[in-house]
RNA sequence: GUCCCCAUCGUCUAGAGGCCCAGGACACCGGGUUCUCAUCCCGGCGACCGGGGUUCGAAUCCCCGUGGGGACGCCA
């Protein structure tokens, strides 16, 4: 399949650094490969940046497969590793899933070949970005490994372990409480992109077990929402109270093996006792977590130190010096040791013991104690977004999975449900942050893998502040009540936190569909700009046809007080005049000086447009040449040559003329063409405000 | 308070140690095209939070500050 020999590659050096055991030169290019400076990469342009059909052709026989990077533990340089990311998602729609590779097999993926001026076939080539040209050998696909991916840049030999891309599946999980955020939405539509990018499955689920909060009217709208802006799900919507009994069912397989407790947190005053999840004692079998060596922590000596089946309680230094009592799973203080000021060791927490603890058949308190000293254990998962992000156990708590009353609590049905619906990627707000600590115990000890999280930043206001309930337009129906375009809000949102790399801006959804990728996002916070939104609405607007542009104007007009029973033939000509202006259908409310019989005057700039004598005799003259032309010939052009005729007569300059011209007939100084204006008006409505407009002669 | 995260023009961003005395877009200002307004075109203004370190070389890597944010519920 890869139809050339490989010894020229595999004798060239990496390219990384590869200035730096050679010469001292500086670079001259962007990318230098060649150890000779014989061969030097050159900028490619973007159209060598894609699939030929050749290649497609040639990749026929073969089954493909794609590895999905995210998942990859990466064994290479990283700049490769960033080249291979991008390059990959190109190939995104040829992409069929990798359970349908038949295991135990090599599997040959695709034949990008190094671009080459003796080569034959040049379009069969795929650059990336860098110039760097990659050449992908083979898919290893071994029963009871993570297949791997034999990839060969230009210079270097490079191995990718890793998942292919099974069949991706998203969610996007709002609770129906009142309208649906704006920073809520922009996660909807990140994770409809990542779905769509990858080929995978995006789904709705209706997290509606805040009873009090839920409410049919809020679910209607989120589905309006949605529906507005184009994110189709591809399964029907999961309710999350539907799911109860699997929940509590959940809890009890946890209660069944030790992974949680009933307790009664916190002196329930009804008396009654919630489920509590444990952070799992034996936390090394959980993916991610590490030792992180030995740890001490000081400790109030006027708080009795309590370890029982709830974990421990102790008391930290504040500032002032006053103890802060805080409850920490026993997890996080693996081989704990309680010291008295002195130093000497109070309490000793063996395996034994904590077992006895855990099982609830053991209390142990403590008096005095100065410092831990324990053994630290993190947990670590690598966040699509942000990275690699650490927590350490004993900054961790047990919590509470199912309420006194019954109910299954956030975490768990969260969970749960992702199980259910065999979501394979997590993108949400980074507000969640510190609950995918506990999640990541919650999916092992319910026996299954935990999903790939992707964190999204924040979205703050023109303040800078997360949105808050006082934020009027923080709400996704606002923006279509503003005159807002889907498309363009959708377009908007995706760039907040999100670029292609390349200066694009305005993309459709296609084009951010098969450019998204995670990775590519920020992990700081964005600022909505109303402005930025206002001009690529504008620009969808400009470029929208008219068949389009006209029935959207029309619904937008009715709605005006002058909008009732506009004449379809005159509102269509307005609307060629005025969509280029249009930057959201909330501008055409100031129309109205087509459909009315007097527009509002803005007096100031009258009085002023008005003081001149000669625009005033070429404003007099002016309604009379156009009084004296026939209603049926009160065209454009004819509008055109009266006050051509004007300006010669009075000795002004017909740009001295017009601005005067178009407040006497439109009351306003912005506007469109004047003579289109004229004909539009007709000669009646002309002619009267001509006449109206003399009062604010000075 | 504890833990975690983040930091480039006013705003959104590009940036992966040399393509950068930092590029694009919005906004703003000026000029041109146009009968006016708008569009369009050209130009201008405008940023690497601070301090140390590593390096021949730092916006980029490390440390310390500072600032901002998040999480610490029987909310979701």
């Amino acid at each position: 399949m890869t139809r050339r020999p490989h010894s020229r590659h595999q004798s060239r050096p990496a390219f990384s650094n590869s200035h730096a055991s050679g010469s001292r030169r500086p670079f001259t290019s962007h990318i230098c490969v060649s150890s000779t400076g014989r061969r030097r990469w050159s900028k490619p342009s973007s159209a060598s940046f894609r699939t030929s059909s050749r290649t497609n052709r040639a990749r026929r026989g073969a089954p493909r497969a794609s590895l999905w990077l995210n998942q990859c533990e990466i064994l290479v340089p990283r700049l490769i590793a960033k080249v291979i990311a991008r390059f990959l998602p190109i190939h995104g729609r040829h992409r069929i899933p990798g359970r349908d590779i038949p295991a135990g097999t090599g599997e040959l993926y695709c034949n990008f070949r190094e671009d080459d001026e003796d080569s034959e076939d040049t379009e069969d080539l795929a650059r990336t970005p860098k110039g760097i040209v990659l050449i992908v050998l083979s898919v290893l696909s071994v029963p009871g490994a993570a297949p791997r991916l034999i990839v060969k840049s230009s210079s270097v030999s490079v191995t990718f372990t890793g998942e292919y891309s099974m069949s991706v599946r998203l969610r996007f999980a709002p609770s129906p409480t009142g309208n649906v955020h704006i920073g809520n939405i922009r996660a909807a539509i990140f994770n409809w992109l990542h779905a769509r990018h990858c080929g995978g499955v995006f789904l709705l689920r209706i997290e509606d077990t805040d009873l009090e909060r839920s409410t049919p009217e809020a679910i209607r709208t989120l589905m309006e929402v949605m529906d507005w802006l184009g994110l189709n799900f591809d399964e029907a919507p999961l309710y999350q109270t539907s799911q109860k009994l699997k929940h509590i069912a959940a809890a009890e397989a946890l209660l069944a093996k030790g992974h949680a407790y009933r307790h009664a947190k916190g002196g329930d005053a009804s008396g009654g006792e919630a489920v509590l999840f444990r952070i799992p004692w034996d936390a090394e079998q959980v993916p991610g977590v590490a030792v992180a060596g030995p740890a001490e922590l000081p400790v109030h000596p006027d708080h009795e130190i309590v370890i029982d089946k709830t974990g421990i309680n102790f008391a930290q230094i504040s500032g002032k010096g006053t103890p802060m009592p805080v409850q920490k799973c026993l997890a996080g203080f693996k081989g704990l040791e309680i010291l008295d000021t002195a130093g000497a060791i109070l309490l000793r927490l063996d395996d034994e013991m904590a077992a006895a603890v855990l099982a609830g058949t053991r209390r142990e308190t403590c008096k005095g104690a100065a410092k831990l000293r324990f053994t630290r254990r993190t947990i670590t998962y690598r966040d699509l977004v942000k990275g690699e992000l650490t927590k350490p156990l004993d900054g961790l708590s047990d919590f509470v999975i199912v309420r006194s009353d019954g109910s299954p609590v956030f975490h768990l049905g969260n969970v749960v449900d992702d199980v259910t619906q065999q979501i394979t990627h997590i993108v949400r707000g980074d507000d969640h942050v510190e609950n995918t600590y506990r999640h990541l115990f919650l999916f092992h000890c319910l026996g299954t893998t935990a999903p790939q999280y992707a964190h999204l930043p924040m979205i703050v206001n023109a303040q800078g502040k997360p949105y808050s309930k006082r934020d009027g337009d923080a709400y996704v129906g606002d923006f279509r009540t503003k005159g807002f375009l889907p498309q363009a809000l959708f377009n908007y949102l995706a760039l907040l936190g999100w670029s292609p790399g390349d200066d694009r801006e305005k993309m459709t959804r296609d084009e951010l569909v098969t450019a998204f990728s995670l990775d590519r996002c920020k992990s700081s916070a964005a600022q909505m700009d109303l402005r930025k939104l206002t001009d690529i609405n504008g620009q969808y607007l400009a470029e929208m046809p008219a068949a389009e542009f006209v029935p959207l104007a029309q619904e937008w007009a009715a709605r005006q007080p002058w909008g009732a029973g506009l004449d379809a033939a005159l509102f269509t000509k307005v609307a060629g005049l005025m969509q280029i202006r249009t930057k959201t259908f909330a501008d055409i409310a100031g129309w109205g000086t087509f459909f009315q019989e007097l527009p509002a005057y803005d007096e100031k700039a009258c009085r002023k447009a008005f003081a001149d004598k000669p625009v005033q005799n070429a404003l007099a003259m002016l309604t009379q040449d156009l009084a004296d032309t026939p209603a049926d010939a009160f065209t454009a052009a004819a509008a055109e040559a009266a006050i051509h005729g004007c300006t010669a007569a009075c000795g002004v300059q017909q740009g001295k003329l017009n601005q005067p011209l178009r407040l006497a007939v439109t009351g306003t100084t912005i506007g469109a063409g004047i003579y289109e204006t004229i004909e539009i008006l007709g000669k009646e409505r002309t002619l009267a405000r001509l006449e109206f407009a003399k009062q604010f002669f000075a």
